[in-house]
Order: C-alpha cells, then sequence, then structure tokens
DNA sequence: CTGAAAGCGCTTACAG
DNA sequence: CTGAAAGCGCTTACAG
C-alpha cells in the first residue's frame, strides 16, 4: 500500500539498509548517495513508519498523560487545559507526541495505565494528580516506567520526580494576608479530602492558625462533599453558626464564585460582610464583581516542568529523581477587606 | 527483557503462532491448550506488545485529536476539556486510545498531521473545529485518512463526517428572544471570524434583523480582534454610538462576564440596562449575578458523537459520510430584560 | 487442532 | 562506503 523503505531502495538502486542510514543521516554514508536517496524519497513520497520504526528501537517517544475521573467540577475549570498546554508544549520541543488517558472511573484508568506500559505504548507518564494511596502510583513505582507527577506524592516522595507548588507554604500567605486584616473567623472551603494537594492546604490553613494564635474550629470546614451535595446548604450552615466567619478561602476560583452566588442568595456582601479569596487565578477573575484575589499557581509550569522531568528520566536511565517547586502568589483583588 | 509470545510458547511447551491464536481466542484451539497457554501467560506476566501487534494488523486503534492554537482564552472556557471528554468515554468503549496534537502553530499541527497520517500513528483523526480555507482539512480530504470533524466544514461538507449545533437556527432564536423582549438594537460579540461557527452564527443575527424588519448596523459587531486587544474600549465605543445597544449577545460564556465586568464600570446595569445572552452554558453562568441566560450547545454530545462518527468510517471503509446535528437550547435566567 | 514459515517495515551489528 | 542477514514481537495463510 504505502511507500515502503524498500521501494525507495528499488527505485533508488541502493538496498533498504542504506535507505534507513540515509534517514538516519548516517554519517558513514557518501553525500552523493544521500543525495539520490533524498530525492527518489522525496518524489515517491516516502515516510517513515512509526510503528515499524519503534518497534526496533524499543520505544514510542510517546508520554502518556492520565488525567484523574474527569465527571466533576474539577473538569470544568482551567486546570486541565492549561496543565495540558504545558505538556504539549514541552513535548512538542523534545519531539514526543502525547497519548491520554480515557478511563472513566479509577478502575478503568488503572487498566490504561497497565496497558500503556506492558502493551509498551509510552515511554512514560505523567500523573496529572496526587491522591492519598493511589494504586496507580504504586502501580508506577513498582513497573519500573518512568513517570513523573503534577502534586507531591503520599508516599515516597524524594524517591519520585514531580512538580508541585508549596501549598502549605502559600495557604499560609493567604491566611496572613487576612489574619493581618484583621479576621480571625476564617472558613475553609476544601478540595478533595484524598487529594494531597488538599491535605497541604488544610495543614497551612491550622499551622497558620496556629501561628497566630487562633483555635481551629471544625465548624469553619467546608468538605468538599458537602459543597457537592448542597453548595449552598453548606455556606448557610456556615452562616448560621454562632460566630459566621467573616472570611473565606476556596480551593478554587470557580467554587469562589459558586459561593458568593449562595452569599448574595443570602444577602450577604462581599467583601463588606465576608472576604473572600480563591485559589487558580482564573481569567474570569479579574474581570467578575467583586474581582477575586485569587492565588496564581502557574499551571502552565507545572505542565511544562513535569513533562521536561519525565523527559529527563526517559533519556537518562540513570538520572536521579528531581522535584521542583513551582511558586505561586497572592494576587491581591477587590474581594477582601479589613475588619 | 519483557516477556514475548516466545517465551509463554517455550513454556507452554507450543509454538508462538499457538500462542498467538489463543490471544485471539481462536476457536481452532482446543479448549485444552487453550487453558494451558492462559495460564502459563498468567504465571509469566505476558502482556502483548501493541507495537509488534499493530505493524502486522496495519492499525494502530488510536484516534488522533487535533486542537486548535492553545494560547487562546477559547482554552480557558470548557469547551476542549468537556469535548475531549465525550470523545473519551467514545473511544474507550471501542478500546480505542486518544493521541494528541501538540503543537502551537497551525504549521506545526499541520506538521503532525501528515506525520500522524503518513507515520501510520493513527487510524483516524478528530479536528475539533473548522475554520474557512484550513490547509488541513484540505490535506486530509486527499489524504484517505478516516476523519470527523466538530463544526460544519467550510467546503465539501456533504461529504464530510462531522457533528454540529444548527447555529443559524439557535442564534435566531436567540435573536428572537430578545426581539420579543422589545430589544432593536442588539450587538454581537463575535467570535474569531475564520472560524465556520461565528460566520454561522453571525449570519442567524443577520437573517434574524432582515426577517423582523431591522436593519443591520455595521457598528453593533464587535470582532473578536477588537475584544483580545482592548475588550473594554470595544465596549466603550459600543456605548458611546448615538444609539448604543439595549442588548448584546456573545458567542461564549466567558467573553460575556467580560463585558459584564467592563459594563459595571460604565455604570451599566445588566439587566436593567442592557440584556446580555451567551453562548456555552459554562457552568458558572447559574451562579454568577446576574444569572447568565445562556445557549446550551450539548459540548459533550459533540465530541461524543465526532468520535462515534470516526469510528464508523474508521470499522467501515465504505461507511457514507454523515452528519449529526446536536441539539442546542437557550437557558434562560436573569441577565435580560424587557423594554 | 497445531506448527513452520513468511512477513509487517524498519534498524543494526557484521562483513567486505 | 555499502549490502546481506538477522531480528524487533507479533499474525496468518498454508500444510498437515
Amino acid at each position: 500500500m504505502a511507500i515502503t523503505i524498500k521501494d525507495v531502495a528499488k527505485q533508488a538502486e541502493v538496498s533498504p539498509a542504506t535507505v534507513s542510514r540515509v534517514i538516519a543521516d548516517n554519517p558513514r554514508i557518501s553525500e552523493k548517495t544521500k543525495q539520490k536517496v533524498r530525492e527518489t524519497m522525496e518524489s515517491l513520497g516516502y515516510y517513515p513508519n512509526f510503528q515499524a520504526r519503534n518497534l526496533v528501537a524499543q520505544k514510542t517517544r510517546t508520554i502518556g498523560v492520565i488525567m484523574a475521573n474527569s465527571t466533576t467540577l474539577a473538569f470544568q475549570n482551567p486546570f486541565f487545559p492549561e496543565v495540558l498546554r504545558g505538556i504539549s508544549v514541552s513535548a512538542h520541543n523534545s519531539q514526543y507526541g502525547i497519548y491520554l488517558s480515557t478511563g472513566a472511573t479509577e478502575e478503568e484508568i488503572y487498566d490504561e495505565v497497565v496497558a500503556m506500559d506492558q502493551g509498551k505504548r509510552v515511554d512514560g507518564i505523567i500523573l496529572l494528580y496526587s491522591r492519598v494511596g493511589d494504586r496507580i502510583m504504586d502501580y508506577l513505582m513498582k513497573s519500573g516506567l518512568p513517570f513523573s507527577v503534577v502534586g507531591r506524592p503520599h508516599r515516597n516522595a524524594d524517591t519520585i520526580s514531580y512538580v508541585d507548588n508549596d501549598n502549605i507554604s502559600i495557604t499560609k500567605q493567604v491566611m496572613s494576608h487576612l489574619i493581618g486584616m484583621g479576621h480571625k473567623r476564617i472558613a475553609f472551603i476544601a478540595g478533595g479530602i484524598d487529594f494531597v494537594v488538599s491535605l497541604d492546604r488544610l495543614e497551612g490553613y491550622e499551622e497558620s492558625l496556629a501561628e497566630n494564635g487562633i483555635s481551629f474550629q471544625e465548624e469553619y470546614i467546608v468538605k468538599q462533599d458537602a459543597m457537592q451535595q448542597d453548595g449552598k446548604k453548606a455556606i448557610r450552615r456556615l452562616f448560621d453558626l454562632e460566630d459566621p466567619p467573616t472570611a473565606i478561602v476556596t480551593h478554587d476560583d470557580l467554587v469562589a464564585y459558586e459561593v458568593i452566588g449562595y452569599l448574595e442568595d443570602l444577602q450577604i456582601r462581599v467583601p463588606e460582610d465576608v472576604s473572600i479569596i480563591g485559589f487558580n487565578n482564573h481569567a474570569l477573575s479579574k474581570h467578575l464583581k467583586p474581582p477575586l484575589s485569587s492565588v496564581d499557581i502557574c499551571i502552565y509550569e507545572l505542565g511544562f516542568e513535569a513533562a521536561n522531568l519525565l523527559l529527563e528520566k526517559i533519556t537518562d536511565e540513570q538520572a536521579a529523581p528531581r522535584q521542583i517547586t513551582v511558586s505561586s502568589r497572592l494576587i491581591e483583588r477587590g474581594s477582601c477587606q479589613g475588619r
């Protein structure tokens, strides 16, 4: 069907081996032969077959990207496309392709990872999330397949290449900002409790309270379950407390806006009555009213560096695991007010 | 290195051919042999090598997904992840994988498409957008590689499998809604002018005006360029007109919110002074203030059906091109008011 | 019901 | 500087 190396060889009156060497620009082939072979490749419209090439090279020049279960709101926020853009740029720079997981459940995704590894479909994997007790990460650890993670692994972090923000520190900065403005009753709308990023931010929250001599109150924590089941109710409950919060930190700007919507329904004004800060610095956050103060976590960088780390491991088997901390910073806008 | 079919064959005391047949569950192999081979596959932890299998089968069970240049705000909106989710589900159902384009410029993407096709990396391609005079679509037409498109192709649409909303009709419905409320001066914030979807919506806009005896005014059209360069200025100009619009239709909810932000700066109230309607029904749109009326274009369906169409063509070479119209509907919320 | 052989399209020691 | 041969890991007519 398609033009193969043999067709080119015959036409150019050389052996297939020679054609192969010309493709690889092997210096032992004479310029004259190269010239001739290249011309016939051109005129025949020859294009090397990746599958065949990869089979003998025993690699694929493809990286697998594993995204978490995509059915949640999380998928509506810009994290995924933005991190993918970072990965794309790095992969493209090194002429690697991206193979994406398609599974909808953890079970399906696990099977895909096994298939990617054992079926030799990819040279390595980027895990786009880090959760507690994740089977997939355990599998990757054992498999020997190069991989990197966006987010600090819960266990054996020092033996794994990963990128992350300093979530504890940045959350403490967010808290200091609010506490510095006079806030003491600060609610925290947490992300999924099995994600390490959520744990880290919660830890930052708690540490900050402790360091500032403010007692931790369980009622100020809104779990993701509660938000997803009935966000409005969860927020109402917060403000039915004897001492309602005067500030709210949410794990995502989109959630912050959802909360702001509920607050308006409750006739609670932002920022006059309650201050609010989000994470992820959504493109909208500067346009909306109030403009939302938010933590820019540099999602693109996270993806870009995760890909770089992975390619490092793929290229050099001996490469030691590396950890990269991507900067993050609080962008102050109009959604906070002192008291 | 890895366990191959030969290792299994040796261990199970059969030929490699037999092992291959057991994998394919060939009915001519005795149950006894199958049993034995399966056991040794299990105990050895054998897993078939995709590259080898694909090389002889001359296919890849992979579909290429080509996304547009990803540097714009478009990438911040949920279209991409949502359409990808639809594709993923369909692909996963048929046990196909997804190979993603990584290029940042049209040139790079074109080269990737050629590589995917000629290098036999994928069995077919989904083009996530349709633009006027697109080289990539021209290439695909000529190549013979199965492909499907999200969005109506600008030329030769009847020979191509694609999914789309009825953008002309839905835009006319949106306009009828506004006109029915008494609006006559309706501005239109358009998407990229080289996208067919933008042209269709603009056509719906113009047709609707004509049918309702309202004259078309060039000044009411805000082009994407103007919005991207200086959105605030573009909106201000709209309201500096002698007859400023009383309603605005935008091609995307995120843009609608950006506009609403500018309007607030200009002390123009929504919906009291001006009504506004978006497209894409972003998850936030029901939470924000005002809750935004928006057209739900069923993005997930677009992706899902595009993948189905592609798989149909991959599976059956003779399959005639099919076009699927995915439903869309205006969701009324609080951002419009009669006059 | 099973095996030996050829082949998918390429690469790479080994010879010369 | 170039070619013949073996091989990557699998599948599939062809025999028996």
